[in-house]
DNA sequence: CCAGAAAACTACATCAAATGCAAAATTACA
DNA sequence: TGTAATTTTGCATTTGATGTAGTTTTCTGG
């Protein structure tokens, strides 16, 4: 594994990467809407249609790395240890995402302004809402492939809309009111375990 | 009240009418990006540039009757019975929610077309998604604010967002997988009473 | 190092959404 | 009926996004 990737290679990486960075500065300097695609692609010094070559749309400058997050999650619940039930399983993919974002510093100040932009850029918030909904859809029907006796597709969303549901807004809304991004996270964190444990509670005591 | 409109107002009315139709009709006949809003314009009968001063974007056709459901729920939670938990009331408003669409013919084959593009169109799921996540913060400022001893405003958030989370999900997922528009319906409110029943379980019983 | 193949980049042209603006048409009202 | 207020319209303009054809760059094998 691993070879050397030829100079073309890591000349796109390159390019891509200047585009990233020109975009984000040119964001935080004069704002989303104001930067025009064509600014971008100066600043990273290509043309303009190559940036649409790298990037389907100039939303998805900003979600560049949306998909770190879930396929880490993914990885979990594809190894169910012996004795999980579904809930286990669920809380132990959702507690290791959460550690693996507080430990990736380098993750967390890219985040930053990504999420600053996603907060206040109506057009980014309905972005990033359907790529988290999607991710949502993946992370049921992994659920429901790891415990097929236990859940059926329909149920495991169920149990996964309302533990994703329930941090996302009080994280959002936690950060709204002007709190930092270490209090959002403990917001949002606070509200999936809150989730997580009344649904545990309910699972082990069927009614 | 209820004075008789003038000729303008019943003529905006009209074109209004007109413009959704129009839109529809175009949209369900040939999809809605293949659409534009030159021709959604000249089916009502107006310029183009009239169509801008009534919807501000061609997604806004869609949503043109987002708010009912919303403000129906909003005016439940206005309107707390005494002795009521935050939990209860929540329960109350949610159940009367989807009663008025049970019942409401009308505005459930206005929104079969609708939720048959939503479904399908990323961009307008996108803004679906949004719309709903704004709708929640409203409910979930309006909870907090009928109870503001027993929820935090936070908190309110990772109740509300819980709940309708997986409603959400699972009546998203359920659609997906082929369900007819009764049986979806079905797999949202169960999933949003199983939520809601496990909160309540956990909140008569404090830890 | 060179020639040919493959890939990437660029410079167009084009289309549709959206906005601003001023002139024309319509409605309201005294 | 005449004038004020409002709505509609046409036109220009900006921007995101896509298709295409030709040029440049990189890769590969000799």
């Amino acid at each position: 594994m691993s070879e050397t990737p030829g100079l073309r290679e890591r000349k796109k990486l390159r390019t891509r990467h200047a585009l990233i960075t020109a975009a984000f500065e040119l964001f935080m300097e004069k704002g989303y809407e104001q930067t025009t695609v064509s600014e971008i692609a100066t600043a990273a010094d290509v043309s303009t249609r190559t940036f649409f070559s790298y990037f389907a749309s100039k939303e998805d400058v900003i979600f560049h790395n949306s998909r770190d997050g879930i396929e880490h999650v993914l990885r979990v619940i594809a190894e169910p240890r012996p004795g999980d039930r579904a809930i286990d399983l669920l809380t132990r993919a959702v507690t290791s995402g959460f550690s693996m974002f507080a430990l990736d510093e380098q993750l967390q100040r890219e985040i930053g302004p990504a999420n600053h932009l996603v907060m206040t850029v109506p057009s980014l918030r309905a972005r990033g809402l359907l790529l988290l909904f999607e991710s949502q859809r993946e992370l049921a029907e992994a659920l429901h492939r790891a415990f097929p006796e236990e859940l059926s597709l329909v149920e495991a969303s169920a149990v996964v809309g309302a533990v994703v549901g329930g941090g996302k807004l009080a994280a959002f809304v936690s950060m709204s009111n002007g709190a930092s991004p270490e209090e959002t996270l403990k917001a949002g964190r606070q509200a999936v375990e809150f989730t997580l444990s009344t649904l545990r509670a309910a699972s082990s005591q069927p009614s």
